[in-house]
DNA sequence: CGGACTGTCACGCAGCGTTAGCGTTT
DNA sequence: TAAACGCTAACGCTGCGTGACAGTCC
């Protein structure tokens, strides 16, 4: 199967608009979409005749949703799995094993976000403290000098 | 100047490690010390005869600041610089125009690291909200199956 | 037609992980 | 002496940034 190709047009005839203008609307460099593209992440759904990339709402909407999961420091192979995961659930209902199989990777995900949530907060609790040393450092030597 | 001397051995004679005992102490990997060494941010007190890098408890400390100031996401170098300036200010007072420099590169970095907190929020929040939607499609897709 | 936009290489960078092959320490 | 431990290359990996050069769009 092509690595992840967006689901079904939702309703009218899909605008089909270029690289430079998704990046624009998702706020994602060019070049990072690109790099999704080539990393199978996000395909665009068509090319134009010359070959550039056309991207639909349907796209952008994958790109938003990645642009939200990063924070959580998900690979990019990590992504693609989780948004062809909900992809799969959210179209046919297909086997009930399947179901199960791709219910369960949407639980490891969650748990991994969680656990990604728990270092995050560690870090910031961290960097807070450190930020705290700096300033503490600084009232020392500004006293001596002022 | 060498990259980043460590600052005067505080008491008695110091005890002398190799990178393993250093590194399960501050809890890095072997290899980041090596990478810290080669990048000029820590470099150990001594060798051996043989070569083996020799750290003492001042290098510890350095490395253990280190791992504190990642979750900033600053740079290796820009880590070096922050060592280095801290050093120069707990040391000798020199000119009081070397002193205000220092003072500044201080106080920058304060204020980058407040910037990095900030970042870091961000991303917690994000993070959180996007655990809450992936919640939401499991109990959604859970529904229709239990 | 021209200028903006896009395409494909392909190298660069941070921050290590990971062999590979070979000395050092104890 | 041998088991641990360490050393120096040097390549690999992720996630893009950054040209370079050429074709496409309007």
């Amino acid at each position: 199967m092509a690595a992840t190709g967006t689901p079904a047009p939702s309703g009218g005839q899909a605008r089909r608009m270029q690289i430079g203008e998704a990046a624009e609307r998702v706020g994602l460099s060019i070049r990072t979409i690109r790099h999704y593209h080539d990393a199978g992440l996000i395909v665009p759904s068509a090319r134009s005749e010359g070959g550039f990339r056309l991207y639909t709402d349907s796209d952008l909407h994958r790109l938003a949703l990645v642009k939200r999961m990063k924070p959580l420091g998900f690979t990019l192979e990590e992504m693609r799995e989780l948004l062809t995961t909900i992809d799969t659930l959210a179209a046919e209902p297909r086997t009930d094993g399947e179901r199960a199989v791709f219910l369960d990777r949407l639980a490891m995900y969650g748990e991994a976000a969680h656990a990604r949530i728990g270092s995050l907060r560690e870090q910031l609790a961290i960097a807070e403290g450190f930020a705290d040393t700096l300033h503490q450092h600084l009232e020392r030597h500004t006293q001596q000098v002022g």
